[in-house]
DNA sequence: TATAAATGAGTGAACGCTCACTATAGTTTT
DNA sequence: AAAACTATAGTGAGCGTTCACTCATTTATA
């Protein structure tokens, strides 16, 4: 109704998000999401300009807010088992809040990857920063960021997995004080 | 030339993979698949019956026989210890030995995970009954199966997945007895 | 010569996208 | 305050292409 083109544009965000994790992009075709969305297709060209920029558009969007957000709230901690603590945290209020969008993220990193360029700001850039600055620090012994950052985002990561897949029942935001537990440590080891 | 059917599957088989790893299960057509074999078209519906049962078997086959050998390998040991860090081991030894196949299973997971019943046996229930298992006999502490379970594979996975995206640059062989100990201290953890 | 294997042109359905057209809201002119 | 104009949003039939799959035919082997 509401000839408001903000409010169409994130009716087919939200539409097409919920399709491309319940089938896959692929097996999502424009007509599903127009007719799912109560939309005309050509509609959607009107506020997207390809199936592909929309999920291109889905996963950016969203894969950089959150690490931008991450990276401003570890600034406000000095220690990186604070900062690490929080960002846990953070993690999973984002999953509790929105699972469908975490689960898109989650689910088509490796198709999207691609288009990701290494300067870009994400999760993983904004981790292994926090790692080696508490290598540097010294406050966990010195080795591999990468790997270190690995096995930490491994941890986090599979339990999402496993929440979005329903083999865990708890809100991820119930585990987050383990999880933080877990991953220091997985850093303090050895 | 040679007119073996087995050897034409295996052929039409290995392209595929490394076809779907390289481009995705979508974006290789058949027609790719003929012509990097170096094969006609309806040469593959001879093995094959269709794309869907070729990328599904290419799943299946290895996802199930990946299970199995890893429950033959943790029963020749007593702790869970020793289990884990032989299973780690043979982790790390398979996707050393063959990258591609393990990078298909990690990528395709999500997408043919539909068609995975509950009581097939997969690497993650090999896991999960040895945790359990080790909580039985106070090996380590009590807690919940899934979440411990998810936080090893975690670990693993995820060094596997930025091996396979050459963020890392070791073979995980190297690695498997550090992520040994890191899963152990993942499931003493309290 | 019989049989299994391989071929590749052909088929039809599906899909992304376009475009000419309509509908609505806001703005300017009379 | 009506009429005319502009801009933006929405529509859906139709187009061109791609692609999985078929099958009549050819090739190689035993």
């Amino acid at each position: 109704m509401a000839r408001n083109g903000n409010h169409t544009k994130e009716l087919i965000a939200r539409t097409a998000l919920r399709l491309f994790v319940d089938q896959g992009i692929t097996e999502t075709t424009i007509r599903d999401i127009a007719a799912a969305a109560g939309l005309a297709e050509g509609t959607l060209y009107r506020h997207f300009e390809s199936k592909n920029e929309l999920a291109w558009e889905l996963f950016h969007t969203n894969y950089t807010a959150f690490a931008v957000e991450l990276d401003r709230l570890q600034e406000k901690y000095d220690t990186l088992q604070d900062k690490l603590t929080a960002m846990i945290r953070q993690f999973c209020t984002f999953f509790d809040r929105d699972p469908v969008l975490f689960t898109y993220l989650l689910l088509v990193q490796h198709s999207q990857l691609k288009r990701v360029t290494p300067e870009m700001e994400s999760a993983v850039t904004v981790l292994q920063k926090v790692i080696a600055q508490g290598m540097a620090h010294r406050e966990i012994p010195p080795g591999d960021v990468e790997l270190a950052a690995a096995m930490v985002l491994g941890v986090v990561l599979q339990v999402a997995v496993f929440k979005a897949y329903d083999r865990i029942t708890q809100n991820l935001n119930d585990l987050s004080d383990q999880l933080a537990a877990t991953c220091w440590r997985v850093l303090t080891v050895q």
